[in-house]
RNA sequence: GUCCGGUUCGUCUAGGGGUUAGGACACCGCCCUUUCACGGCGGCAACACGGGUUCAAAUCCCGUACCGGAUACCA
C-alpha cells in the first residue's frame, strides 16, 4: 500500500511557522515512502475562513516547495457528503439527536469558559448522561415535528477504550468515559471538524496522519468515528508543538509577524535554508551535522527521529538584531556564503531586481542561465563550481565594473558576511550603485574618530590616480593595491587599519566586508578615486551624523 | 478539576546502565588580516527534585514539582 498522507491547514490566518513544520514533516515523510503528498485546506468554519489567508497559506507552501501531489481538496466542499454521513450514522443508531438548545457564545476566552465548566461539573458529570441519548424514535418525531432543532452527536459506547499506536509518542488509550458524546453535525446542519476529517481522510485514501500533538485528543474522537463507521483507521503520528520563548503558545496575535512564513520569504531567506532549520526543531537524525539538503533530509527522516518534547522558537522581542531565532539566522548565512554561486544567483538577481539595481549586462547570452537551471542538484554544484573558478583565474588583470566577470567575482565576494539575500541591495548597494548611505555607527568609528582622514584619504585618492592612473600603469590588483597603500601608511606614520577602515566606510558605507583589498579592486579604480575624495560622503557623513 | 504528554548547557539537540555528558547557535577570549559581523583555535555553560532497583543511574521504576496540550453545536 503506497503511504498517502496530507496538510490540512485551516485558513484562518497566515502559513504558522508550526504549520510549515508539519507540512515540512509530513512533504518529507512522503518524499522517504515513495508516498503522496497532498493539501486539503479546511475551511469548515465559513465565518473565520478566508480566501486571503487561503492565498497567504499556498504562497507559504510554494515558497517551502511543497507542492501536493494531487489537487488540492476544500474541505466545504464535501459538507454534503459529511452531513449524509452524519445522518448514515443516525439511522444506523450510532448517533443520535440532541434536542438540547444550543448554548449561546460566551464572552471573553471561550478556552477559560471551557475551563471552567469542566471544573464546574466537577468528576461526577458522566460524559453518557445526556437526555436525549435514548430517547424513543416516537419523542424525536414529535419534537421534530414540533420544529424542535437538534443536533447529531455520535453515541459514544457505555464502555471500553479507544487505543492506538502513535508513530512518535507510542500507545496512547483513553476511557470512553474521558470522551464525550461529540457533535457530528451542528443544529444548523453544519458538519463539524472531527467529522468532516475522518470523512475526508478516508475519502482521499490517506494512511498516515501527521500532525500536532494538540490534536492526540482529536485523535480518539476520530477513532470512535471511524469505529461507527466501520473503517480501520490510518497510523496516526503526532508531532511536538514549537512555543514561544516563553514556553507558552506561539501566536499571531501575540508574537506578530515572526511566526509567519512569507515574512521569512520577504526578509531575504532562503527556503533551502528555513526547511533546514526548521526541520531540526523537533527531529533529528541522531547526529552531530546541521546542514542537510532537501535530498538529505528526505533519506533520513523517520519519525522515530521525531522528539516528544516541545522546541522553543528563540526569539527576543523589541531586539532588531535578534528578532527571529538566531539559528535561523545563522543557517541563512551559512547558505548563503556556502552554497553553490550558481545556486545563489538567482536569488540575488530577484533581489537586486526589486532594489532597482540590477543591470542586464550582469548576464549576457543567457550564461548565467544554463548555469542556474539544472536539474539535479550534482549539476547545480558543476555548474556553479564552474562559475565559482572562474573570477580567480581572471584576477590577475583587474574586472571592467558593470560587466559579468565582475558581477560574479563581487557577489562571491560580499555574500560572505550577509544573513539574508536583503544584504545584497542594503549593505552591498554601494557596489552596484552610486547612491546608497552612510551608516551612521561606522563613519563614527572610522571617519569621525580620525580626522584627520579627512586630509588623508582624498590624499591617498590622488596617489592611486599617479600610481596606477597613466597609460602603461600598473593594474589596479589587490597584490599592486597592497603596496601602495602600505607605503601610504608608513608615511602617514599611522596603523593600516585606520586607512583601511576609513576607505571601508567611504567606499561602501559600511564597516563590514571582504577583504579591503578585494573591496578596492571590485569598487574598481575610477569609483574609487571619486569616492575617496569624499566631498560628498563627508558632507553626507556630517548629515548623518547629526 | 480531569485526562494526556514532556523535562540534558540561555536556545536547538546527541547520548539511553560504567562518557572528562558530545555537537550547533548565542555569548566571551585568542589567532589570522599591522582593517570589520568571514575563517581558525579555545572558553563559559546542562542531565528538574526525591526515593528505589543495581557493584554502578543522566540513562530503568515510583513519586513530587514545574511546563505544555486537550477538555466547544472552533479548527
Amino acid at each position: 500500500m503506497t503511504v498517502r498522507v496530507r496538510f490540512a491547514p485551516s485558513p484562518t490566518g497566515y502559513l504558522h511557522i508550526g504549520s510549515a513544520r508539519t507540512a515540512l514533516f509530513n512533504y518529507l515523510y512522503a518524499r522517504h515512502t515513495g508516498g503522496k503528498f497532498l493539501l486539503r485546506i479546511e475551511d469548515t468554519d465559513l465565518a473565520r475562513s478566508t480566501e486571503e489567508s487561503t492565498q497567504s497559506i499556498l504562497q507559504g507552501l510554494e515558497w517551502l516547495g511543497f507542492a501536493p501531489d494531487e489537487e488540492i481538496v476544500f474541505q466545504s466542499d464535501n459538507a454534503d457528503k459529511h452531513r449524509a454521513i452524519a445522518l448514515k450514522l443516525l439511522e444506523e443508531g450510532k448517533a443520535y439527536r440532541d434536542f438540547t438548545p444550543k448554548e449561546e457564545k460566551v464572552e471573553g476566552s471561550v478556552k477559560d469558559a471551557i475551563k471552567e465548566r469542566a471544573r464546574a461539573a466537577g468528576d461526577q458529570k458522566s460524559m453518557r448522561d445526556n437526555p436525549f441519548r435514548d430517547i424513543t424514535e416516537v419523542e424525536a418525531e414529535t419534537r421534530i415535528a414540533n420544529g424542535e432543532p437538534f443536533a447529531i452527536r455520535l453515541k459514544v459506547p457505555m464502555e471500553g477504550t479507544t487505543s492506538f499506536e502513535d508513530g512518535v509518542y507510542g500507545l496512547q488509550e483513553r476511557d470512553y468515559a474521558e470522551t464525550e458524546d461529540l457533535v457530528l453535525l451542528r443544529s444548523d446542519g453544519h458538519p463539524l471538524y472531527n467529522l468532516a476529517v475522518v470523512c475526508d481522510d478516508i475519502e482521499m485514501g490517506i494512511t498516515h496522519v501527521i500532525r500536532g500533538q494538540d490534536h492526540l485528543t482529536n485523535t480518539h474522537k476520530q477513532i470512535l468515528i471511524y469505529r461507527a463507521l466501520g473503517v480501520e483507521p490510518p497510523t496516526f503520528a503526532h508531532l511536538p508543538l514549537i512555543m514561544a520563548p516563553n514556553k507558552g503558545k506561539l501566536s499571531k496575535r501575540k508574537h506578530g509577524e515572526v511566526v509567519s512564513m512569507t515574512t521569512y520569504r520577504d526578509a531575504g531567506f532562503l527556503a533551502e535554508a528555513f526547511r533546514n532549520f526548521l526541520a531540526l526543531l523537533g527531529w533529528s537524525a541522531g547526529e552531530e551535522k546541521e546542514i542537510y539538503s532537501l535530498d538529505e533530509l528526505i533519506s533520513k527522516f523517520s519519525l522515530e527521529g521525531i522528539h516528544r518534547s516541545n522546541a522553543v522558537f528563540n526569539f527576543t522581542e523589541g531586539d532588531a538584531r535578534k528578532w527571529t531565532d538566531d539559528k535561523a539566522m545563522w543557517m541563512n548565512a551559512e547558505y548563503i556564503r556556502t552554497m553553490p554561486l550558481g545556486d545563489l544567483l538567482p536569488h540575488v538577481k530577484a533581489e537586486l531586481k526589486s532594489a532597482k539595481l540590477w543591470r542586464e549586462e550582469y548576464e549576457p547570452d543567457g550564461r548565467a542561465l544554463v548555469a542556474t537551471v539544472p536539474s539535479t542538484e550534482s549539476q547545480a554544484f558543476e555548474a556553479s563550481t564552474e562559475i565559482a573558478d572562474r573570477p580567480e583565474a581572471i584576477a590577475i588583470e583587474p574586472l571592467e565594473v558593470g560587466t559579468y566577470d565582475w558581477y560574479i567575482r563581487t557577489i562571491d565576494a560580499i555574500r560572505s558576511r550577509f544573513f539574508t539575500l536583503k544584504d545584497f541591495s542594503s549593505q552591498g548597494r554601494a557596489y552596484f550603485s552610486e547612491d546608497f548611505d552612510f551608516n551612521h555607527a561606522a563613519v563614527e568609528k572610522n571617519l569621525k574618530a580620525f580626522p584627520e582622514l579627512m586630509e588623508w584619504l582624498p590624499e591617498l585618492s590622488m596617489r592611486f590616480r599617479h600610481e596606477f592612473g597613466n597609460e602603461g600603469s600598473l593594474p589596479f590588483t589587490e597584490e599592486n593595491i597592497e603596496g601602495v597603500i602600505k607605503a601610504f601608511t608608513a608615511e602617514k606614520g599611522t596603523k593600516l587599519g585606520v586607512i583601511m577602515n576609513g576607505a571601508r566606510t567611504l567606499l561602501t558605507g559600511v564597516s563590514v566586508g571582504p577583504s579591503m583589498l578585494t573591496v578596492f579592486e571590485i569598487i574598481g579604480l575610477q569609483r574609487t578615486m571619486v569616492r575617496l575624495l569624499g566631498r560628498i560622503a563627508w558632507n553626507q557623513a556630517e548629515v548623518v551624523a547629526e
